[in-house]
RNA sequence: GCCGCUGUGGUGUAACGGUAGCAUACAGGCCUGUGGAGCCUUCGGCCCGGGUUCGACUCCCGGCAGCGGCCCCA
């Protein structure tokens, strides 16, 4: 017997739906913003993807040869792709609002909140270096968050240009930024000492190392940090910079609604190479042990990088199978209820014509219908209803059918009556839309 | 990548160096026009490869996969 492959997972149609669920209303708010959708492949030329990835990530790409020897990777996040066709593209008009939802790989070691292959929903802003775009990006996923569901949120906040210019003032080792910034990044993970041990492995001293670990504790409510911070990073422009920055980000965020939930971390850096700027995380609520359920950052570099002219872009990217794992610890899948759907069933295999000719008027008024395909005996077919959780049968039935009527059956209560099948639709309707309902919504 | 534990019908489990049993699910019947209970019937299994042995699902080795931990990392 065949399974799947090491780090990948089938999803049953119950499983499935729920997913659907969570993936439709994240593309709806991606839109809502004026985010577009952009396609690209699966497969990337594994020189393209090594760009910037980092060290550790490189490790981590899917890689092969075809069979003309072309060396390939599959996708591990979608920044990537993105650039590759902004750069290519020089028509685009700016901004470029794009977003991306499907499948990426890594290869490492799975385990329940890891797999090899998963899904990332990424909205990105193309063309604007102001940090109005930061900003928009953190609100699409907040927003897209919320609207599965979830209500409280922490976003950690950081600047790469403030964490360089601690380094300089902790002294530590010039031309190892990007190491340095990992082994920070790590905090959370490994703790303090471990990161200390990281640090001293890239060759700083242990004053510095003290010091850093001192400047990086510093954090909280941006009100009450960004004073502090900025007597601290006073002498670095650099520095000084990345605090501006931060503070626009800040004012922003009041502006669309997320201010409250920011909070300034100086120890986020983020794993990946290419971000120039800030960096983000966002966590659920109460839920900040379980990890980040989204993150992304600046990457202004980064396509010109690929050839195209020098294009600031920021962008964030939400991570399914973590926010499925943390809605079904926080129950919140079980409540989810779907479009009722309609199970026509013929009462006896001679009315089978008749019961076809039902399901399909009642898929050309849009309703999700199904019928029995077995021959079946009613009781089956009620039975089958029933495990398969379709709200109405409509039965269809040689007596009634003569006089234009069907029978229709309410599953969940037992009530059933007899009504024309001239106005069977408006008789499902009240409980049935296209739409989706999710009890402790807000929206 | 490393260490440990585990691997029996779709799922959950039992036993045993000598013909693999149960539950549940699936399919059908009791029920020829009415589901959720009950009873009955059918279908269906020892992860893969090698070794030890008269004989291996069982013991040994390797692989693969899952789980947990470490390492690594969103």
């Amino acid at each position: 017997m065949f399974q799947p492959v090491k780090g990948t997972r089938d999803y049953l149609p119950d499983e499935m739906r729920r997913r659907n669920w969570v993936l439709d209303r994240i593309r709806r708010v991606f839109e809502c913003y004026g985010f577009e959708p952009l396609g690209t492949p699966a497969l990337e030329s594994w020189e393209m993807l090594k760009i910037k990835s980092g060290e550790d990530i490189i490790d981590q790409i899917y890689y092969f040869k075809d069979k003309s020897e072309r060396e390939l990777g599959l996708r591990f996040e979608w920044t990537a792709s993105l650039c590759r066709v902004v750069a290519s593209h020089r028509e685009l008009p700016m901004p470029f609002k794009r977003y991306a939802i499907g499948p990426v790989w890594r290869y490492e070691h799975p385990s329940e909140k890891r797999l090899r292959e998963f899904w990332q929903a990424d909205a990105d802003i193309v063309g604007v270096g102001e940090a109005i775009a930061d900003a928009e990006v953190l609100a699409v996923a907040v927003d897209g968050l919320k609207q599965i569901g979830l209500k409280d949120f922490k976003i950690r906040v950081n600047d790469r240009r403030i964490l360089e210019a601690l380094l300089n003032i902790a002294d530590m080792p010039l031309g190892r930024s990007l190491e340095i910034f990992r082994a920070v990044d790590k905090i959370q993970k490994i703790g303090v000492e471990g990161v200390r041990e990281e640090l001293k492995r890239l060759g700083s001293s242990e004053a510095s190392i003290n010091r850093l670990l001192e400047l990086i504790k510093r954090g909280g409510r941006p009100d009450e940090v960004l004073v502090d911070l900025e007597r601290l990073v006073a002498g670095s422009p650099v520095g000084l910079i990345g605090l501006n920055f931060l503070k626009e980000i800040y004012k922003y965020s009041k502006l669309f609604g997320i201010d409250e939930y920011i909070q300034l971390d100086l120890s986020l850096a983020r794993g990946l190479d290419y971000y120039t700027g800030p960096v983000f995380e966002i966590y659920a609520g109460g839920f900040e042990d379980y990890g980040s359920i989204a993150g992304g950052g600046r990457y202004d570099d980064l396509i010109k990088l690929f050839g195209g002219d020098q294009t600031p872009a920021t962008g964030v990217s939400l991570g399914i199978e973590r926010i499925l794992l943390l809605m079904e610890e926080m129950g919140m899948l079980r409540n989810l209820e779907f479009g009722s759907r309609v199970y026509v069933a013929p009462s006896s295999p001679k009315m089978k014509p008749k019961a076809i000719e039902v399901a399909q008027l009642l898929r050309k008024e849009g309703f999700e219908t199904d019928m029995d395909l077995m021959n079946r005996s009613l009781t089956k077919q009620l039975e089958h209803a029933d495990r398969k959780g379709f709200s109405w049968v409509v039965i269809v039935g040689e007596r009634e059918m003569a006089e234009g009527r069907v029978t229709i059956r309410c599953m969940r209560t037992g009530e059933q009556r007899s009504v024309k099948l001239v106005e069977l639709p408006d008789h499902l309707k009240p409980h049935s839309s296209s739409s989706l309902n999710f009890n402790s919504a807000i929206v």
